[in-house]
DNA sequence: TAGGCCATGTAACCGGTTACATGATTAG
DNA sequence: CTAATCATGTAACCGGTTACATGGCCTA
């Protein structure tokens, strides 16, 4: 799942900038499983022209900067075919949120409440986001990965508030923590 | 969530050695949301020891090549609960699957059916691996992180089986594939 | 008039992985 | 006899981020 398959697949379902792949990617429908910055986009789009995957028309529109709208070509399509077609590596999933679940028993209790909650706020966000995109969506995979989304974060979201206060009670509270200091 | 933390949050639990910690970390109580290797990790734990935040012992086994067994220290202690303390960053997640499932209308049939199976294989060992975490698991946070990553991963695979074939729907057949090209 | 949006790009940096070296021991 | 497990470590590499440059336009 590197930059170069990231910015064939977004290609492949309709024309773009590097700008606007970089959006999609961190605000828009892939924002949720997948990540990239400009410094990796632009050389990616790069080297894939490079290696005629992509080409691109320059539109000048007055009053703003002129922009590489790029087409994936017939040998693009063939690479991302290939790049889709053999098994998918396992989905990278790190959380530093569960790191400090996981220490609760050795935290003090309102550092572990602030975690939770700021925990709670970001599922949140990503859940209305999805839910937003899932409404304007007109592609059906699309929609089924923001249905997919939405079961997966808005599952995590209700057993974290359903349970939210059996982690909390692992944790130290301040006379316990003075307690094990001595 | 660098090394350096993971390694103190581990020490934190108990004293071990780098080896563990990789192992914990790729295919222990951590490795579901965490991961780290041994090019990592050794160097991260000499830069704690430097800094005062780790002490080892040497423990020779006959037969067995030398182990240095870490321990964090007070100040090791110290700094965890300072990174701990600070709202925890967004959870990363990137899913190559769900990148092909986007694609999918793009996707001969075949190739979309292959990366579910593959995904809901993952899925399973998954959370199989946290079903048997959880069985063993002696802390309150540890048992808790588990049941989360249950509820998760066990709710994905339910979703994704219920669901899969609306997905397959999408993709293109053969034939449909051949029509598109002309 | 300050800041944000559009839009492209690059260079320095960095946190990690990969692949290797070493070597005794045990399991198949 | 081979392969894996234990156990530590390093050097080369790499894919990516961060921070910056550029510059006109629009909004608060």
């Amino acid at each position: 799942m590197n930059i170069r398959t990231l910015c064939l697949a977004i290609l492949s379902a309709g024309d773009t900038t590097g700008y606007d792949i970089r959006k999609l990617s961190t605000e828009g429908k892939y924002s949720y499983f997948v990540d990239a910055s400009y410094g990796a986009i632009y050389p990616a789009l790069n080297r894939l022209e490079n290696d005629g995957c992509v080409t691109f028309r320059e539109e000048s529109q007055p009053g703003k900067p002129p922009r590489k709208v790029y087409s994936i070509t017939r040998e693009g399509h063939r690479e991302l075919i290939e790049a889709l077609c053999d098994a998918p590596s396992k989905d990278i999933f790190k959380s530093e949120f569960l790191l400090i679940a996981m220490s609760a028993s050795r935290l003090p209790r309102e550092a572990l409440a602030r975690a939770i909650e700021t925990r709670e706020v970001q599922l949140k966000e990503e859940v209305d986001l999805i839910q937003s995109l899932r409404d304007s969506a007109k592609d059906e995979g699309t929609r089924w990965v923001c249905d997919y989304g939405m079961a997966c974060m808005g599952g995590s979201l209700a057993h974290l508030q359903a349970t939210k206060d059996e982690l909390l009670a692992v944790a130290q509270n301040e006379t316990e923590r003075l307690d094990a200091a001595e």
